[in-house]
DNA sequence: CGTAAAATTGAGCTGTCTCAATCAATGTGG
DNA sequence: CCACATTGATTGAGACAGCTCAATTTTACG
């Protein structure tokens, strides 16, 4: 495991272009938590950075009136924010939406060996630059897109981002989202979502069973993410 | 000018941890915008981080179905995008709100003494997060909060921002925006925005007159801000 | 197997939108 | 510096997307 952990966990993560040659921060050993758990509470002091390994999460935000933000769902590979590495702070709360694993690493290796290897550098910058592009993108979606627009959206990322990792069958792949979690993600109420998925469903774009879910007609649906 | 560049910009930019005892990267001179216009495309490709130095700018998507929507607002001392200094690629366009002058910062330069002043590097690294923030939070606005709730929260941010600027005169200050641009910064139509600043002047909580926006009832702009 | 959580469906309501007309402010050329 | 043209703001009426509340069915889980 020694100067491999961190290694592995990057190249999981899509960062491919790293290949430390000397020593990598390794990681403390792997954390299991149950579906539907608390991980972090948010506005919590954190010397280390957790990457999550296998199964979703989601970052939320929790509003004083009961209200609920996602800002992203984490997909195994991910950093739980990237912006850890440069400030200890988790700034919103954590949730596993699936059993989940991660790892956490040690911060200040981590900035370390960030200075020592320059592609690794470039790995964790592009890592916090696409977080960034990511919400911004919902902050389009959830200011100028209808219902469907924002389900139909929601789809696609979540397939061409498992894509990329080679979580998907063709054009389905698991799908452990409750209808909860989507109306959480794209501002909408839960009754909404199932209405929507229902026309989805009904009108032959989408099939979903057994937490999966089945791309049915692609074209369609990215019509529909137009809106 | 010389070896002064940077230092004034990124001190005005509230980044004052920063104090470069040595060389420092130097802009061109600056550029000059009139009000009103498009300064940036959107996905064009850049090697020089613009720094604004006086008036008021925005970052903006444009949508295929002619919608558009306002990802930030720029202020005096800002980076236009901080992922600039990273990445040689503005993702959305940007335009000037009021009359504004910018300066061109040489990215390469600029990453060199990244690495040689470590206060440098803190400073730039705080204000990618920051950036990040800003984002999340408007996500969250556009998620979960009212018409009312929004425009609330956007006029306390502006005030807060221009605040630790010195930009504001106790609980007035310089509003040069347009009620389309809040329509657009927000998620609602201009015709709403006129409804809701209409709401909040008859009852007290702003007043508006000659371009400048005065809290006339913090309290209760707070409250607003909350829903 | 039983209980709790999630999804579906329906009825009625409301915040925000669209369209449109009017009025005020801002900018421009003669 | 005025007259006109353009852009921005206000107001109203009607429409609709999405919400709330609630009842029922289905699925998941200990």
């Amino acid at each position: 495991m020694r100067g491999l952990g961190l290694c592995c966990v990057l190249i999981e993560a899509g960062l491919d272009q790293l290949r430390p040659n000397g020593q990598t921060p390794v990681s403390q050993s792997p954390e299991k938590v149950p579906a539907r758990r608390t991980i972090f509470r948010g506005n919590e002091d954190m010397d280390t950075v957790p990457v999550l390994c296998e199964g979703w999460a989601a970052s939320i935000a929790n509003l004083p009136n009961g209200r609920q933000q996602i800002l992203s769902f984490i997909l195994p590979g991910e950093f739980v924010s990237s912006a850890l590495i440069f400030q200890p702070v988790l700034h919103y709360a954590v949730i596993s939406i699936t059993e989940l694993c991660y790892r956490n690493f040690d911060r200040m290796e981590l900035r370390k060996s960030l200075l020592a290897h320059p592609d690794m550098f470039e790995a964790i910058v592009s890592s916090v630059v696409n977080e960034k592009r990511q919400t911004d993108q919902l902050a389009i979606d959830l200011g100028q897109r209808t219902a469907q627009g924002r389900v139909a959206r929601l789809i696609l990322n979540l397939w061409n981002r498992l894509s990329t990792r080679g979580m998907v069958r063709g054009r389905s792949f698991d799908f452990p989202l409750r209808q909860t979690h989507i109306a959480d993600a794209i501002g909408i109420t839960p009754v909404h979502v199932s209405n929507v998925l229902g026309e989805f469903r009904r009108s032959g774009v989408i099939e979903i069973a057994d937490r999966s879910l089945k791309i049915a007609d692609l074209e369609r649906l990215q019509r529909l993410a137009e809106q």
